[in-house]
DNA sequence: TTGCGTGCAAACGCTTTGCATATTA
DNA sequence: TAATATGCAAAGCGTTTGCACGCAA
């Protein structure tokens, strides 16, 4: 015992992530964020309650998407909506964007450096930047020719 | 009569834009085409079978996501994922970004001009670049201070 | 006429909700 | 113990599907 999986993070790091953001660390939160945080990635709620469903971690299907939201809310994890039908959540927050592969549905980051937005129109007063998206749609075979 | 409706395109121009993309113009897609046509807007399936409710116009739900979806195919509309409980279908086949009013639900225009693009990671081969999406998201009143 | 398009309603898939139970601080 | 989180199952909502009928060419 004690090796780190690689597709884990161990649990007192998981804890001290929530508590950085002041989420009271719970179990299932700590096990969600295990999972998610293991390194950078782009997971659906699907995804995550199955890869937590692979190990003992019972976590219920409601929590992980209060948790997700949670998460979000919070600054932990950034949404990323590509495909109407699905949410994908990036544990990677730094500034980036992303190649989505419309063939094997993954999501591919792209270095911000590589994209200049500039100059853009004001913004009505009172209002606020969200934040800025930028997602290049990349295709299987070449249709025709 | 005669007087032209700007909510509405003439049938004439919108059967013509059916035939462009060699699209059979049945009553329910000039019905359609006629709506989404009228003018440059990003309207959601829900919005465009309510507009044609509100006309003499009855069109089925499923008739108005197979058109929709026929129309993006063929290239006639463009869709846009923003919410990722509705898709947005763009008239506007130019080139250009969005903004997206995360209060108000709407979508507004951004010049591409705005916005460089540059140097991107090399695509693998085979793939096709499908298409560049920025979406700039824009809130509510501003939270905190 | 003959295939394609349409309408209806049921099915689907992802997400949210309601409420009783359990856990946290 | 008072507030918050969890689990389960049912409900919601946008979208798709199956199939019989109807229209376009």
């Amino acid at each position: 015992m004690g090796q780190s999986n690689p597709n884990l993070l161990p649990v007192d790091e998981a804890r001290a992530r929530l508590r950085e953001y002041a989420i009271s660390p719970t179990e299932q939160r700590v096990e969600i964020a295990r999972v998610i945080f293991a390194r950078h990635q782009h997971l659906s709620a699907e995804q995550i309650l199955s890869l937590l469903a692979q190990r003992a971690s019972r976590v219920s299907k409601a929590t992980v998407y209060n948790t997700l939201n949670l998460f979000a809310e919070k600054g932990l994890v950034r949404e990323v909506v590509i495909d109407p039908a699905k949410l994908f959540y990036d544990s990677n927050l730094n500034p980036h964007h992303h190649i989505f592969h419309t063939d094997t549905g993954e999501l591919e980051d792209v270095d911000p450096a590589r994209v200049d937005i500039s100059n853009l129109p004001a913004l009505p007063a009172g209002k606020e930047l969200l934040g800025v998206d930028v997602i290049i749609r990349v295709g299987g075979e070449r249709r025709s020719r």
